[in-house]
DNA sequence: GTCTATAGGGCGATAGAC
DNA sequence: GTCTATCGCCCTATAGAC
C-alpha cells in the first residue's frame, strides 16, 4: 500500500516513519478523535498517545501540555469549520445575491460532512461548555465569535438568520454525541426526530453511531 | 436567620443539623452546580464535598459512587425540566387549543427561568455530551427520548416545532456555558447575538456571567 | 450519620538513554 | 525525534473512630 522506509519493521503499529509535521498531524487528528468522545477532563494523553501509535510522553513533550495539546485540536477544528463554510459561500454565493436558503443549505451540508471528521466538531462543542476555564473559556468565546462574525458578514445572514443557523448545529452536534441513532431501530420516536433534524444524513449518522 | 439545634456552634460552615434528606438534597444542589461548571470528569468529589460544607468521603458514602451521584443529579435536573414544562402547558393549554406559539412561548420562558438553577440544565448538557459512556449515555438518551415524548404527546408539537425547540435549547444552553455575557459590553456581535437569542432575559444572563 | 486517616490507582509531566 | 522509566500529585473509595 504506502511506502515503507528502509528503517521500517521495528516501529510501533500503524505509523512507519514520516516527516514530524505529518506525525504532529497524526497525533493531533488522534486528539481529535479522543477530546471529541470524552472532552477535556475525560481524555487522557494516554488514550491519544494509544490512539495515535506514540509514547505518551511524546504527547505531552510535542504540545507541552494537555491544555495547548487541546488548544492546538480545537485551533485546527475551528480552522477547518471556517474553511469548510468558505467554500460553501463561494459555491452558493452570501445570503442577498440567490435568497438566503441557499447558503444556508449549502453550509448545513458541508457542516453535516464535518461530521466524518471523527470528533472535530466534538472537541468544539465540548470546548464551548468549557466557558468557566480561565484559557480554555476564552479561547472557546473567541472561536464562537469568529463563527459568528462569519455567518453575519460572509454569509450576508441577519442576526436571526444566523442565530437559527447555530441552534441547528448546536442540536445535531448533542445528537451525534448522545448517539442517539443506537436506538434508531427500536425507538419509533427518535427516529421520527432524526430524519427530522438530518433529512438527509440518516445513513451518515447511523454509520457514526454503530462504528465503534 | 434559621433555627440554629443545641448541638450548634462545632459543626462545618453552611450546615448546622438538618434533616438527613435536607443533607441529600444540600448535596445534589452542590453537586449540580460543580457538574454543571466542569462536567462529569472535570468534576472531584471533593469540590462537591466542599461546596456542600461537607466531607469528601461523605459525599461517596451518601451515593455510592461519583457515577451513582451523577446519575442522581441528572435524574433530578430532568425531573423537575419536565415538571416546569408540564406547569407550562397547563397554563397555555396544548397546541391544538390556541396557537403553537402560546405553548412553546411559555415553555421557554420556563427554560429560561431554570437556567436560575445554577448547573441544572448545563449538567444534562455535559451528560448530553457523553453518548459513548456505557451507563451515563444510556441514562442521557433516556432523558432526552423523555423531553421529546413530552414536547409532542403533551404540548402537542410537530416533529419539525419540536425540532426547532429543542434546537433553541441547545443553543441556549451552549451560550450560558460560554459564558458570552461577559463580553457584552466590549463585543457588539456577542450583543447582538445575545439579544437575539434571548429576547427578554439578557440581564438574567449577564447576571450569570458575572456572577463567579 | 459524619468525620479523619489513608490506601490504591491513575494521570500529567520530567529525566535521561538511544 | 522518540522511547523507557519514573516521580509526585490528585482523586476515588475504603476503614474505622466518634
Amino acid at each position: 500500500m504506502s511506502s515503507v522506509t528502509p528503517r521500517g519493521a521495528a516501529t510501533p503499529a500503524a505509523a512507519t516513519r514520516m516527516r514530524s509535521e505529518d506525525r504532529r498531524e497524526l497525533v493531533l487528528a488522534a486528539a481529535t478523535a479522543v477530546f471529541g468522545e470524552r472532552g477535556y477532563f475525560g481524555a487522557t494523553t494516554d488514550q491519544v498517545a494509544k490512539a495515535a501509535g506514540v509514547s505518551q510522553p511524546y504527547v505531552v513533550r510535542m504540545f507541552g501540555s494537555k491544555e495547548e495539546l487541546f488548544l492546538a485540536v480545537v485551533g485546527r477544528a475551528l480552522e477547518r469549520l471556517l474553511a469548510t463554510f468558505r467554500s460553501a459561500i463561494a459555491e452558493a454565493g452570501p445570503a442577498g445575491s440567490s435568497g438566503v436558503t441557499a447558503v444556508t443549505d449549502r453550509m448545513a451540508q458541508s457542516y453535516a460532512e464535518l461530521l466524518a471528521d471523527r470528533g472535530l466538531l466534538l472537541s468544539l462543542m465540548h470546548g464551548f461548555l468549557l466557558g468557566t476555564e480561565p484559557v480554555i473559556g476564552e479561547r472557546m468565546r473567541d472561536g464562537f465569535g469568529q463563527i459568528y462574525a462569519l455567518l453575519r458578514d460572509e454569509a450576508g445572514l441577519s442576526p436571526e438568520e444566523a442565530r437559527v443557523f447555530l441552534a441547528d448545529g448546536m442540536l445535531l452536534n448533542t445528537l451525534v454525541s448522545l448517539q442517539l441513532a443506537r436506538e434508531v431501530d427500536t425507538d419509533a420516536a427518535f427516529a421520527e426526530l432524526l430524519a427530522c433534524a438530518l433529512p438527509t444524513k440518516l445513513d451518515l449518522i447511523r454509520g457514526l453511531g454503530t462504528a465503534r
